[in-house]
DNA sequence: CCCATCGGCTTGACACTGTCAAGCGGACGG
DNA sequence: CCGTCCGCTTGACAGTGTCAAGCCGATGGG
């Protein structure tokens, strides 16, 4: 409704579309139908524009996390790792500080927000920052490709079952 | 010697100052002391220079494995996150393949070769993928700032250690 | 020895970007 | 009914990547 809005919408769909680099905020005001000028009034720059993007991604992930009936390291590693591959653009946005205001207050605490649930998972927190950065990791080398390179896959599909399968092969494997 | 040397050079001290993002073809043929349209002649475009460098990268992380006593998949994972730690706009690039020429066979052949070191000190093939992901993770998550927001840790060094001290857990923990 | 050719580099231009300053216009309160 | 804001537009600026044309010196042939 409010420009804002319109605004924000606009900028999802042009992350969908080219990325997070791709996004022109002279491109997301023509898309929402305003001057070029108009962003400024409602972000103080484009970086302020990408944060509460980014914001709203964690937001989504957290909800993604809640939705699960069982909360166990495995189950949310999974939660993870799908959120990753089916919002691409979105996750390495949320995870480009030096693109964002990384200490923006609410990017922080959605930020934030998402991990404790990993943390409440897990007994010990080298646990939890290992099997985060377990994850953190397929997601990553799965959307750019390098995953299916050393494994030959080629579809994006094989690349994500892969990805969930080591995830899992993880989880078997670690002691305790 | 040679301006194109000149020009990697220049792009590569950009590169540590301002990270990928800031690295302006403008800016390197200034700094190399040549005009604003030389680049053009030695690399197609912007793309094609970064994918120079990347490829280099990935050429001294293969070096630094090498330079290994024992390439245990444990001292290379240390090897990995230190490479990352140390250089990590070069490190980010080489990760970036939205902005490289992506199936460059050069960046290719670069890219696998150091791989290679990795999947040669592990058995089966899940394991060299979990715990390179891991590794990864942890590089990203450490220079983002995100494992030092967790675990409370500002100073960089600090993190660092956090982050070999997870890898040197995640070797204990995992089975065989 | 001179001249022609050719490649590496420069110069100039274009469309595009983010950002800023000034100004318009309608809604809202006195 | 009038004045004052506030949201938005218009216009400008410096900076970017890329392309086209032209210069200029080294290289090779006559």
């Amino acid at each position: 409704m409010g420009v804002r809005e319109d605004l924000l919408a606009a900028a999802r769909a042009e992350l969908e579309e080219h990325g997070h680099a791709g996004i022109s905020l002279r491109a997301v005001a023509r898309r929402a139908g305003v001057s070029h000028a108009a962003p400024k009034h409602h972000f103080d720059d484009r970086a302020a524009l990408l944060t509460a993007i980014a914001a709203d991604g964690f937001a989504e992930l957290a909800a993604a996390m809640d939705r699960l009936p069982e909360p166990t390291l495995a189950a949310l590693g999974r939660a993870y790792i799908d959120f990753g591959l089916t919002h691409p653009a979105l996750f390495d946005l949320m995870f480009r500080p030096s693109e964002l205001h990384a200490d923006d207050p609410e990017l922080l605490a959605a930020s934030n927000n998402s991990i404790s649930r990993l943390r409440a998972a897990a007994d010990d927190q080298s646990l939890t920052l290992i099997s985060w950065a377990l994850v953190h990791g397929l997601v990553i080398l799965a959307r750019d490709g390098a995953l299916g390179r050393i494994a030959d896959i080629a579809e994006p599909a094989g690349v994500a079952e892969l990805a969930r399968g080591l995830a899992d092969a993880y989880t078997e494997r670690i002691q305790s």
